[in-house]
DNA sequence: GCTGGGTGTTTTGTGTACAATCCCCGCACG
DNA sequence: CGTGCGGGGATTGTACACAAAACACCCAGC
């Protein structure tokens, strides 16, 4: 049997995507018989995987209006990668006391500029393989609410993140900070291997910076449809 | 009319405070039928309100069992701490270039040691007053994302924080760190007052986790009622 | 006396009907 | 021609009935 009835769970990581993914238009209103319908369930679980989407800012609910899909705020994505900085700072500093010589050479070979070849170029798992550098770090910090603080702002950073265009340039910038860092926390550096997290940081603020509304906008288009349509 | 129905929002807050204060035992059930009776009203507001509070981490509901008010977690009340030090050297770096003189003078005025005796001594509010301080040090930088999550770190451990047994001498000691991180503030001097601050911060850190597991218990007695009881 | 299975009760998950409120649009009046 | 007001449709908020599932308890069998 097809599960022709999904559950609350699987509807909200459905919208949860598309919302992530831009496949919902930033600002677009969605109305719980809509998603009823697409979904074909009832309003309730709708309702329920609204509320958690609301609660997390992905959503907000207007009362007797709609249910209207965050729109992204240009001025607060700086902030939130302040907020990286904050926090990867202290990550770095915890993997220093507690990440392993292994755990560390691993992450040293999985960044070494020489292997740079064996990825794929494809945009999305580069990004995500970028992203989870940095994650990677976070774990090694032990200390699981940074861990879960970190994952929650580069959710709401994700779409400007993968906005970027990575050149085969910025690729092995990249490669050669990661690399260095993890040298630096493997040398127990504290100084500079904060340091050279900041500056990492730092770089793709500005990178994000550069992405102005107008290219936003010129990449909502690639979708600009409403929820309705089937 | 007096509001005999309460509405999903009131009923949010009511819970959120009884979570907050321990009016609810941590680690108790409650269920939503047993809610509805006590708020006169049906499941559905209910359900809508536990749903933002399992959201947000207070508690957690299993599946066809019931739901659980959420047990403070000794072990990572150290780690939440040492995100307020990610996050407060952040705000005194930000704080320092973007209060205005007179912002600043404001602070250093309220929290002049020489001010001390200006306040009641009721426990409930110089903490209060203690985490107005780093709200304010936090609203000065400028940078809205960083207030957010500072607040949302400040509701985790508020309820440990209400748990220190401060002293006469304690709360001139705090008196006198924060009037020395405003003065290093004022003096924009950065590597310094992030170095009070994150001092600052540690020393609750210690004072947290000196309050042992059974002191926690003991505090617990103060209501150990099951949600029933009216 | 102990163990295992079955049944009954409890509790959340879902569907649906109804109520309250807001917005849009048209119409009348100045 | 512009503005204010009212009605109807649309949309979320709430109530309640039923379904599914998990636990606890009891009783029979060994």
């Amino acid at each position: 049997m097809r599960k022709k009835r999904l559950t609350t769970r699987e509807i909200y990581q459905d919208l949860w995507q598309k919302i992530i993914n831009f496949d919902l238009f930033p600002g677009s209103r969605v109305t719980e018989t809509e998603l009823a319908e697409q979904y074909k369930t009832s309003r309730t679980p709708i309702r329920e995987a609204l509320k958690r989407l609301e609660v997390e800012g992905l959503v907000t609910v207007r009362p007797k209006q709609g249910c209207f899909v965050r729109q992204v705020d240009i001025a607060l994505i700086s902030d939130y990668y302040t907020m990286r900085v904050a926090l990867e700072a202290m990550t770095v500093e915890l993997a220093i006391e507690n990440m392993s010589d292994e755990e560390l050479q691993a992450l040293a070979d999985a960044w070494n500029p020489q292997n740079f070849k064996k990825h794929r170029n494809d945009l999305e798992s580069i990004k995500e393989f970028e992203e989870s550098f940095h994650i990677a770090i976070a774990k090694g910090s032990h200390n699981p609410v940074l861990l879960q603080y970190l994952e929650d702002v580069n959710n709401r950073i994700r779409p400007i993140r993968v906005l970027g265009f990575p050149d085969s340039q910025s690729i092995k910038d990249t490669y050669a900070e990661h690399y260095e860092i993890v040298s630096l926390i493997q040398k127990r550096d504290v100084a500079k291997a904060k340091a050279a997290m900041i500056a990492h940081i730092r770089k793709s603020q500005e990178t994000a910076r550069s992405v102005t509304l107008s290219q936003l906008e010129q990449y909502r288009k690639k979708r600009p449809r409403r929820a309705k349509s089937a």
